[in-house]
DNA sequence: CTGTGTGCAAAGGGTTTGCAAGTAC
DNA sequence: GTACTTGCAAACCCTTTGCACACAG
C-alpha cells in the first residue's frame, strides 16, 4: 500500500483519515482545495482534515500550490521534501475556466534577479489562462 | 487633489471613504492588507472598505498583489488598467521578516513557455525572502 | 501502556447580505 | 430627483480550540 509507506517514511502514524486523504492526493492530477477534498471524502470529518493537511505540510508530504486565488490548494511533493524544508521548484498553472490548478512538473522556475538589497529564498511562478482541456 | 482625479478618471463617484482609502494607497510604498488599511483608517467602516476595495479592483485602480500568503494585499495599478483588464506586469516580493509585500516595478515578468496545449493569459511571479530593510 | 490522533461541540474571526438613510451629480 | 453609496445589524461560513474517547506503536 503506497499511502501507508509514505506516512511511515515521513514519521506519521498510520491512521484511517490520513490514508484516505493521501489516496485522494495520489489519484489526483490537480492541486486540491478543501472543497475538492470534501467532495472526494464526504464522510470525513472536516476538522480532522484541517489537521491532517497541516501535518502533511509540516512533514513535507504536500505543499501549498500558490495560484493567486482565494482558495488554498495542495498537491503532493514530488521532490524529497523533509520537515519544514520544501524544495519543489515548479510552476503552477491556474485555469480560469475549470478553476483547476496544475503543477507543471516539467517546468523550472527561472532565476530572476532580485532588486538591489533584497535576498530571495524562494521564487514562485503562477500562470493563469486556459488548460489543455478547456481551450 | 490627485485622489479625486483618479476616481473621476475611472468613473467612480467622489465620496469621502473612497478618497480616504485612495490617499492611503497613494502614500504607501507597500501592498496593503485589510489590516494595514484598518490601522491607517481606524474610524472607517469595515464593510464600506470591503466594497470600496472591490470597486477599485473592478475599475482598475488597484490590483491584488499575489504574494503566496493567506492575506490579501492590494496595490495601486501603475500601468493604465481599465475595467476588468489589468496588465500590471511586475514581480511581487514578500519579506518573511517584516511581512510586507512590495511591487517590484522595475522588474519584468520573464516569458515562460507554457506546457503543451495550455494558453497563458497572465504570469505572476512572487519572490519570498528578506527585503533591503530587514537583512 | 503511553502519547498521539480523532471527532464532536462550541468559540472565534473575517466577510457578505439586507436595508433604510444619506449623498453625488 | 434619481441612482448610487454608506453604515449599521445580522447572517454566513470557514477555521480553530477544548476536551473526552479511541487507537497506533
Amino acid at each position: 500500500m503506497e499511502a501507508k509507506e509514505i506516512l511511515k517514511e515521513h514519521g506519521l502514524r498510520i491512521t484511517e483519515p490520513r490514508i484516505e486523504l493521501l489516496k485522494v492526493f495520489l489519484k489526483s492530477d490537480i492541486a486540491l482545495s478543501n472543497q475538492d477534498i470534501e467532495s472526494a471524502l464526504p464522510d470525513a470529518d472536516r476538522i480532522t482534515m484541517y489537521r491532517t493537511l497541516k501535518s502533511f505540510q509540516e512533514k513535507g508530504i504536500i505543499h501549498k500550490a500558490i495560484d493567486g486565488t482565494e482558495v488554498n490548494r495542495y498537491a503532493l511533493c514530488h521532490s524529497n521534501c523533509d520537515n519544514h524544508d520544501h524544495h519543489d521548484n515548479h510552476i503552477h498553472f491556474h485555469c480560469e475556466q475549470c478553476d483547476n490548478t496544475f503543477c507543471v512538473e516539467e517546468s523550472e522556475v527561472p532565476h530572476i534577479k532580485p532588486p538591489q538589497g533584497f535576498k530571495v529564498n524562494e521564487t514562485n511562478v503562477v500562470m493563469t489562462g486556459l488548460c489543455d482541456r478547456c481551450q
